[in-house]
RNA sequence: CGCGGAGUGGAGCAGCUCGGUAGCUCGUCGGGCUCAUAACCCGAAGGUCACAGGUUCAAAUCCUGUCUCCGCAA
């Protein structure tokens, strides 16, 4: 089939490179526009164009792609049918109208289930032992779309919002390589979302990772994991913020410490009191540090018990 | 030229302001104590102090340049 492709991130580059592979002819691909980056300021590609580079494909990187010229641009193409996986902007109805199969998505939860921007944070970040991906038709409302083929898996104790993320993209395009044969063949099958049954997984922002030790153990451990590995779950220690990066639930018999407090000291590491119990805390990074072990950490800086993280 | 921090034995740090025998907490190896140990005691190995120049009688420490890593901000 004919083409278009609009993704941005990582996310998007396995159903970007499936699509190529499968023969698909992708005559354009639509990203966000560069942006400065890192820490000099380089202009960084986003990874989408990265691969369209690679595969000798169109980019076209328009600030808004609802503007009427980047509408009629994509009206030239005359597409059978627009990929959208991870693209970043909201499309007009004149786009998602404009191709022959329409517009589908690829979303990386279990619809109706966090629709939104962090789907695969959000599932971890809330204990979920399950999730999956999504191909949907698009239409106004933000992922709310008739949904058409899913896969799911398991998510296990070890799994981060990285590990979820990586197994995840991949699944993705299987999903989609999947629907787009059936989409051809006539054999899709569309199913409405049941709206009572959604919710919204919210973008994350720094401020999503500020742990409140008053919480479960439970709840502030799924925090550390879905922010992993960004934008990370952090505390402030005396007066500095500390990413916590692993923690696991701890038997102490400490009875007087309060939430946040160090209760006791390990050789692997500090333990933190929470809302029901404690936490170890096995892997930190200090302002201007490096990501590592807490009793690597211990061995050049004093930590100690009674410190009240905020 | 966005702001800032850092590169010191295997790990994490101190020392640098006020140049002059490389230190701390661990790890490793050997020995000892112990029913036993991640505990304790004794001992040992292991570092061109990121790299390249410069100043100096002498540079981890002062000056210049380069590389790499990290935090913030985007």
């Amino acid at each position: 089939m004919k083409i278009i492709f609009m993704g941005t991130p990582d996310f998007a580059v396995p159903c970007l490179d499936m699509l190529v592979k499968e023969g698909h002819e992708v005559c354009l691909v639509v990203t966000q526009p560069d942006k400065p980056k890192g820490r000099g300021k380089k202009m960084l590609f986003p990874p989408v164009k990265e691969k369209a580079i690679e595969y000798g494909i169109e980019v076209f990187q328009p600030v808004k792609v609802k503007e009427e010229e980047a509408v009629e641009k994509l009206r030239s193409y005359n597409a059978d049918i627009i990929v959208v996986v991870a693209f970043g902007q909201i499309l007009p109805e004149s786009i998602l109208n404009m191709p022959k199969y329409g517009c589908v998505n690829v979303h990386g939860s279990l619809l109706p289930k966090y629709r939104g921007a962090a789907p695969i944070q959000w599932s971890v970040i809330n204990g979920d032992t399950k999730t999956g991906v999504t191909t949907m038709y698009m239409e106004k409302g933000l992922d709310t779309g008739d949904m058409l083929l899913k896969a799911e898996f398991d998510i296990s104790d070890e799994d981060t919002y990285g590990t979820v993320h990586d197994k995840m993209c991949v699944m993705g395009a299987d999903v989609l390589k999947e629907t787009l044969v059936k989409i051809e063949n006539g054999t899709i099958v569309r199913e409405k979302q049941d709206d009572a049954l959604s919710n919204y997984a919210p973008m994350i922002s720094k401020e999503t990772g500020h742990i409140d030790w008053n919480k479960t153990s439970f709840e502030i451990i799924n925090l550390i994991r879905g922010l992993d590995p960004v934008p990370a779950a952090w505390t402030v220690y005396n007066g500095e913020v500390l990413k916590i990066w692993k923690a696991v639930k701890f038997e102490c018999d400490n009875s007087t410490a309060k939430c946040g407090e160090i209760a006791y000291i390990t050789k692997k590491g500090f333990v933190v009191k929470t809302g029901d119990g404690f936490v170890l805390v096995t892997e930190i990074q200090a302002r201007g540090g490096k990501r590592m072990a807490t009793d690597a950490y211990m061995r050049g800086h004093a930590v100690e018990k009674g410190i009240v993280l905020e």
